[in-house]
DNA sequence: CAATGCCATGCAACCCGATTGCAAAGGTTA
DNA sequence: TAACCTTTGCAATCGGGTTGCATGGCATTG
């Protein structure tokens, strides 16, 4: 994971550094969005403002996008191969209101939405909330 | 607009003290989906806290739904006529990244998406931004 | 009318996630 | 080695949301 972590930052030109390293490994190590916290906890020597600012120097870089499912913190998941966080690439995603877990929905895109005249659509932040399959 | 608060409140069996039926006639006023703060900064002479727990209690009594638009404060609008705040009555939201205004797009409504298994949907928070008709 | 109780209100304080200022550490270049 | 830039760690701050508590209004009961 680690070396996978290297790699996609080779490709999308960030110095890597060991903070960015263990957060991206951590990131890649499963499916769900995590939170700063999330990752504070997991990373526990390692300082919050530098988890902070690495995710944002991941979404500067498209190497991530920020999720805000509603929960209160704002989520993070590795961007899927070829996103350039353009509203093509958007997708779905899913809250679990009883365990918290955020799951991106990548099979489903986001439906044209016919606006009103003269609005431009930019991004987009489609969060699902319900019950997810391991919870009652 | 206050006769049309403290009818809806009547309706919605609310119980219209003063401070109740300033807010939700400042909600009346425009389609415009409203912050905390903009109402902190509309009723000056109100507090904070009492404008707090009036939209707590609207949303208890589908009065008002509030929309997370991602601009870091949760914005309130009132609801359609009919509206029961259940997924089927979910519709989208615009927020204008430049003057920060909600809108909320009636017009739309939410596609069905197809969950993974055994994934249960009970609510859906839908923001797409860009720039409004209004803004460059 | 007086006593009681409930609910809304105002004020102040607190919580917590996000963010920033600043100095030290690390690495790169001249 | 010296100068420089970036990253990191620590502490402090910011801001929206929320809560504890005392006051005040209002209605119900005796």
């Amino acid at each position: 994971m680690i070396d996978k972590a290297e790699r996609l930052l080779a490709v999308k030109s960030v110095k890597p550094t060991s903070v960015r390293i263990l957060v991206l490994a951590h990131l890649l190590k499963d499916a769900k969005a995590q939170s700063l916290k999330d990752l504070e906890v997991s990373l526990y020597n390692t300082d919050r403002s530098s988890i902070f600012r690495t995710l944002k120097t991941f979404e500067e870089y498209k190497v991530v996008h920020s999720i805000d499912d509603g929960s209160g913190m704002m989520k993070y998941a590795v961007c899927a191969e070829g996103c350039n966080c353009d509203p093509k690439d958007l997708h779905y995603h899913f809250y679990c209101t009883n365990c918290s877990l955020t799951y991106c929905l990548l099979d489903n895109p986001i439906p044209i939405v016919t606006l009103p005249e003269n609005f431009k659509m930019h991004q987009a932040n489609m969060v699902i909330k319900g019950l997810c399959d391991k919870c009652p």
